[in-house]
RNA sequence: UGGGGCGUGGCCAAGCGGUAAGGCACGAGACUUUGACUCUCGCACUCGCAGGUUCGACCCCUGCCGCCCCAG
C-alpha cells in the first residue's frame, strides 16, 4: 500500500512511519507548515521540526515532502477560533485543525500522491462497529487524543491509519531509540497545534482589539480591572492579579458579563458558580455519520470535557441540532466553546460544542 | 496637637529581646497537541524614619513622620 504519513517531526509520527516502513509499505512523509510566524522570542520551531522530519525519513529510508496550508488554516481554523474569542468563548482550535486541515486539505494532497491511506501519529485507535469505522480510545489512557478528533468523520476514518495508537508512549520512545531515531528523547510538543506554546494574552492581543473593563463579584462588587474578557476562561486563577483582596483565598473567573464588559470573579476553588451537573452542546458531529440514538431518547454514556479529564458518567439526549448533557457529578468550570465529546466502553461517539452549563434557559455565562 | 491604637515584601498577616511564619498576588519549572485547572520550587540581609539601651532588637526607650479611633 502506498501510505502518507503526516510527520511533525515529533517521535509519534515518526515512529508511526517507521512501523509503516517494516510492515513493507511504501511510505511517503509529509511535512506541514500550516503557520508561517516565529514565536516571541525570534524562534521558528517549525525550522526546526522540518529538519527533524529530514533527519529521520532518511533514517528510516523514505522519501518526504513538506507542504503548506497556511492560508487553509488560517481561513478554516484561525478565523473561527478569532471570532469565538469575540463572542467571549473559550475556543479549541485543535479539534477544528483536525477536522479541516489534518484530514480534509491533507487528506485530498494525500489523495493527489495516489496513497491509499494517511497515517498520522495520533493517540486513537480506528475499528468497526456496526459495519462502520470506528474511533476508539488509544491503548495509553493517559495520552488518548480522541477529544481533538471527535470531529473528522467516516469518510477520514475510512483513509486514517494510526500506527502507533495501540502503543504506549515508553514503548514509542522504546523503539525509536531502538531504531536509532533522532527524535528518540525530544520533548512532547504543547501549545495550539502549527502555532506552538505562546504567552497566550501577548499573542491574542495581536489580532483581536483589548477592551479592559471591571472584575466584579456576582454580587457586582468591583474587586479589579481586567484586561479584556477574552484573555480569560472560566475557572482561570492566575493573571488576575487581585490576590491578598476579599477573605484571603485564591480568585477564580466564574463567569462573563459580554453585554457589559465585566468579568465576574469569586473567592474560593469550591464556589458553588464554578460547577455545574448539566450543559447544553451544539454543533453535534458523530463519528459513524448519524447520531448514537433518537430525537429525545435518552442514553447514558461516558464524557469528558477536556482533553485528558478522566471520563465522567453522564446521560445524553439529542434534540435536533444540539443535545443536553447531564452529569452524575457536578463538572467544574463547563466552558462555552469548549468541546463535549461523549463515549461508550472504548468507541468514541462523537460530540459537539458546550453552548452553555446549567439549565437550559436558565442562568448561562454567555452575558 | 486631650486620650487611645497602629505603621512588617504588591495585598492581608504572624512574630513581641536572639538573629523575619503563613496566605493571596507575582515569577520560574513540571504536567499538557486548545484555553484552563493542578503540582513543585522561588519571592523582605530586612520590619515608617532617626537616634538610644543591649553581647544581640521587628520586638525596650526617645524624637519625628503618616494613618485610624474616641473625646471635645
Amino acid at each position: 500500500m502506498r501510505i502518507v504519513v503526516g510527520m511533525s517531526g515529533g517521535v509519534d509520527s515518526s515512529v508511526a512511519a517507521l512501523l509503516l516502513k517494516r510492515a513493507g509499505h511504501e511510505v511517503i512523509g509529509v511535512f506541514m507548515n500550516n503557520w508561517e510566524e516565529e514565536d516571541e522570542n525570534g524562534v521558528c520551531t517549525s525550522e526546526r521540526d522540518w529538519a527533524d522530519v529530514r533527519a529521520v525519513c532518511a533514517r528510516i529510508g523514505i522519501p518526504y515532502y513538506s507542504v503548506n496550508f497556511a492560508k487553509e488554516y488560517y481561513e478554516r481554523v484561525f478565523t473561527h477560533f478569532l471570532d469565538e474569542y469575540r463572542r467571549g468563548r473559550t475556543p479549541n482550535p485543535d479539534v477544528l485543525c483536525n477536522r479541516e486541515i489534518k484530514f480534509s486539505a491533507f487528506l485530498r494532497f494525500a489523495e493527489e500522491l495516489g496513497a491509499d491511506k494517511l497515517a498520522t501519529g495520533h493517540f486513537a485507535r480506528i475499528g468497526e462497529a456496526n459495519g462502520e469505522y470506528a474511533l476508539l480510545r488509544a491503548a495509553d489512557e493517559n495520552k488518548d487524543q480522541t477529544y481533538f478528533l471527535y470531529q473528522i468523520g467516516q469518510e477520514a476514518l475510512s483513509m486514517a491509519m494510526f500506527p502507533v495508537g495501540g502503543l504506549t508512549k515508553p514503548e514509542i520512545r522504546a523503539i525509536a531509540r531502538e531504531a536509532g531515531l533522532p527524535v528518540s528523547d525530544k520533548k512532547d510538543s504543547t501549545g495550539v497545534c502549527f502555532i506552538g506554546e505562546r504567552n497566550f494574552k501577548k499573542f491574542l492581543s495581536g489580532y483581536l482589539p483589548a477592551q479592559p473593563g471591571d472584575m466584579v463579584t456576582p454580587e457586582g462588587k468591583v474587586v479589579g480591572r481586567h484586561d479584556g474578557l477574552m484573555y480569560y476562561t472560566l475557572g482561570q486563577r492566575r493573571g488576575l492579579g487581585i490576590g491578598g483582596s476579599g477573605d484571603g483565598r485564591r480568585w477564580f473567573v466564574v463567569g462573563k458579563d459580554i453585554a457589559n464588559n465585566r468579568l465576574i470573579v469569586q473567592q474560593g476553588e469550591d464556589s458553588p458558580l464554578l460547577y455545574s451537573a448539566a450543559c447544553e452542546i451544539e454543533d453535534l458531529r458523530w463519528l459513524a455519520g448519524h447520531a448514537p440514538a433518537a430525537d429525545g431518547e435518552e442514553f447514558a454514556c461516558m464524557a469528558r470535557l477536556r482533553h485528558r479529564q478522566p471520563l465522567q458518567a453522564a446521560r445524553a439526549v439529542i434534540h435536533g441540532d444540539r443535545a443536553r448533557i447531564t452529569f452524575d457529578t457536578p463538572q467544574r468550570a463547563i466552558t462555552p466553546g469548549q468541546a463535549t465529546v461523549l463515549y461508550q466502553g472504548e468507541l468514541c461517539l462523537g460530540g459537539g460544542t458546550v453552548d452553555t452549563a446549567g439549565s437550559a434557559g436558565g442562568r448561562s455565562y454567555r452575558g
